[in-house]
RNA sequence: GCUGAGGUAGCCUAGUCCGGCAAGGCGCCAGCCUUGAAAGCUGGUGGGGUCUCCCCACGGGAGUUCAAAUCUCCCCCUCAGCGCCA
């Protein structure tokens, strides 16, 4: 949620900031904010003048009870107000309802070094590491390699959950506990406490911390219960502080989240049919970092730079891209993608976001700045960037160190993770 | 799941039985005092407005009333005990 002070006070840098994003809906849904926070101020006095009287009458009455009671007259008039005030009342919540609902749509304002762009084919290069591989003849996508390998059974997944779902065999459910422990520790080397969250939220922690149009696309609801799965630890992670004051002296707070993640929608299917890099459920470590708003600049840097630092100690060839105005989502303020390169597609595929989200989740989850003991007027910013999405992570493996005659030589930085274990041969499942 | 106790400002608490301007302490800020600090003293310390004044705010909502933290109803959350359980 953007600042109402803001709206209020400086109303032509905020539109002028919305028009950036180049879709007139927004520029709609803050002219109709601001008429009904004007009509809302507006109902407010009519009901503040009664209120008042009320209050008056109400003391008189009081003062005159021991002495005989109020006049007649008072009484009436007294005995008038409680229906018209709850018509004005009436129409004041409905008006404020009405405003909240508009501000709590308008998306978080956009930092100036965001490109200007209508969608990601305009998102700005700004790093390349590494060598992108032209075309390898025969290259197996990473869902027929894993079937080969018999590590993965994707057809048996479908069957017992959908589309979406696999399983995982043997020596590559340990490779992929091997990416998350080893991107861990690296988060950890550097400064990152781990934190293991609750798999589940409310509603109302997560109405703060995500995009509400999106909501409904992404969220598996628990039947019967005020419960949703996180789509990222992301998620539990700001709403660890909820409706809190945090003591600017212990800022920047750097968490680093491990989880499985849960998305109902996961886009498009073409080459990604089947496999494991498009999934309703996988692995994530997850950096978020709470900080003074003057830091998040910094921290936005240190954050890519840590995600970053996974993929060329995996020595994956990658890109980072500034995320354009068109295709940035309504609550980072900027945005870096890290795009590994996919030999077998000759693309670079996205395997990391990395966001800063400045005010907006803080704010809308009630977490304020304080200084010792003494809570402050000003929110803190909060940033968020994936270390490794394993399904992903594991896919450009799969293809960037897949050899000819289909084993896979694993990457040297998770070795020691798996007991010095150096490559991935086949192997027949008892089942 | 059952039973019980709770939810009041940044924190802790009184007020609720019996309706009438939300009291006090801690912390914090400012001033005085001091070589400096502590202590002490004085004042301030939720949100909003048409800002010497007024309105709102006691978990949320509805109701009763001239008037609700207080009475009635519904709901939410937390804790404790019991039950179940990897």
């Amino acid at each position: 949620m953007i600042d109402l002070d803001l709206v209020r006070k400086e109303p032509e840098k905020v539109e002028a900031n919305l028009a950036r994003r180049q879709n007139p809906k927004y520029l709609q849904l803050f002219a109709d904010a601001r008429t009904a926070d004007a009509e809302w101020r507006a109902s407010l006095r009519v009901a503040d003048d009664l209120r008042k009287r009320r209050n008056e009458l109400s003391r008189r009455m009081a003062e005159a009870r021991g002495q005989g009671g109020a006049p007649a007259d008072l009484v009436a008039e007294a005995k008038a107000i409680p229906d018209r005030l709850r018509e004005i009342e009436a129409r004041e919540s409905e008006l404020l309802g009405a405003r909240d609902a508009l501000v709590r749509r308008l998306p978080n304002l956009m930092d100036e070094s965001v490109p200007f762009g209508k969608d990601e084919s305009e998102n700005v290069v700004v790093t390349t590491w590494g060598d992108p591989a032209g075309p390898v003849p025969g290259l197996q996508s990473h869902a027929e390699l894993l079937e080969a390998l018999g590590m993965a059974d994707f057809d048996r997944a479908h069957r017992t959950s959908g589309s979406g779902f696999y399983y995982l065999f043997g020596p590559f459910v340990l490779l992929d506990l091997a990416l998350q422990r080893f991107a861990l520790d690296l988060l950890v080397e550097r400064g990152f406490t781990p934190v293991a969250p609750p798999y589940m939220l409310r509603r109302a922690p997560y109405e703060g911390v995500t995009d509400l149009a999106d909501f409904e696309n992404v969220m598996y609801k628990v039947e019967g219960e005020d419960l949703y799965l996180i789509a990222t630890s992301e998620h539990p992670l700001a709403a660890l502080h909820q409706g809190e004051i945090l003591d600017e002296d212990v800022l920047p707070l750097r968490l680093a989240g491990i989880s499985s993640c849960f998305r109902k929608e996961i886009g498009g299917h073409g080459v990604d049919q089947k496999g494991i890099f498009r999934v309703h459920q996988f692995q994530k470590v997850e950096q978020f970092v709470f900080c003074r708003p003057d830091d998040s600049p910094k921290l936005l840097e240190e954050l890519r730079a840590n995600a970053e630092e996974v993929f060329r100690r995996l020595r994956i060839p990658y890109r980072v891209v500034n995320v354009c105005t068109g295709d940035l989502g309504s609550v980072a303020s900027k945005k870096f993608d890290v795009e590994a390169w996919f030999p077998r597609q000759q693309a670079y595929r996205e395997v990391v976001s990395c966001s800063n989200c400045t005010d907006y989740q803080a704010r809308r989850l009630g977490i304020r700045l304080g200084k010792a003991g003494r809570p402050g007027k000003s929110v803190p910013h909060t940033l968020n960037s994936t270390a490794v999405a394993t399904s992903r992570a594991l896919a450009v493996i799969l293809e960037q160190y897949q050899r000819p005659d289909g084993t896979v030589e694993v990457p040297a930085v998770l070795q020691p993770y798996l007991g010095g274990r150096r490559e991935l041969v086949p192997e027949t499942r008892p089942h």
